[in-house]
DNA sequence: CACCAGGCAAGTA
DNA sequence: TACTTGCATGGT
């Protein structure tokens, strides 16, 4: 049995196929649902998404020139409106002023330079930083996430369930260098997590890794 | 009714 | 450094 890395993603590559993340038609609304989404199922963050896309909103000035009351109302469905006004509107200004609101600039910078900028901008941490870095701009970093964390806990295949930056550098010591690869697996464990190894079944039931 | 969901910042000891 | 708490909607 193949307990590796890459023989886990093998198997889920296997079992669920391509997963083709981040579900989004462009970098910028793969950043602002990065955001959305902390501590949020993704089928709200969807709705508050629809609703801006439905307004013509799904812009970075235009996003930015909104009243915080108008933008909470917006994005009401995706929970924790008011934190998550400041934190779009603080991302917003940090793009703008920035990145003249341009992905293909803010691509060009240095990936661990850039990384310490957006863990710099209140309301981003380490998973939203790296899923930025990853699913907006392509940057070969991994995405550690709840999921991650309690499947890998779960199976054992880390002893370790600690901080973010020591389960983010056991994949990416053990794997290439690979933003291709590093997409699909989180994605993969995503729909594992959801799908297999939820709190709803904690006994991971007819879980394709056991 | 309770619990959960693709975190983060701020406060406390 | 290592906890704890507030934030909030919508689905199960």
């Amino acid at each position: 049995m193949d307990l590796s890395l890459k023989g886990i993603y093998n198997k889920l590559y296997g079992f669920f196929g391509p997963q083709r993340w981040w579900p989004a038609d462009s970098a910028f609304e793969v950043m602002i649902g990065a955001i959305l989404t902390q501590n949020t199922s993704w089928a709200n963050v969807e709705k508050a998404i629809a609703n801006l896309k439905k307004n013509k909103l799904l812009e970075a000035s235009r996003l930015y020139g909104l009243s915080d009351a108008r933008l909470a109302l917006l994005i009401r469905s995706a929970g924790y409106y008011n934190v998550k006004t400041k934190r779009l509107k603080s991302f917003l200004e940090f793009f703008i002023k920035d990145y003249k609101a341009s992905h293909k600039k803010m691509a060009q910078a240095d990936t661990m330079a850039l990384r310490e900028k957006l863990l710099s901008v209140k309301g981003i941490g380490p998973e939203t930083a790296d899923s930025i870095l990853l699913y907006a701009l392509g940057k070969p970093v991994f995405v550690v996430d709840a999921y991650t964390k309690r499947i890998f806990a779960r199976h054992k295949i880390i002893n370790d369930a600690g901080d973010y930056g020591s389960v983010q550098r056991i994949f990416m010591k053990n794997l290439p260098k690979d933003a291709g690869l590093f997409n699909e697996y989180h994605a993969l464990l995503v729909r594992l997590g959801k799908e297999y190894c939820s709190k709803n079944n904690p006994k991971c039931t007819s879980c394709p890794l056991s």
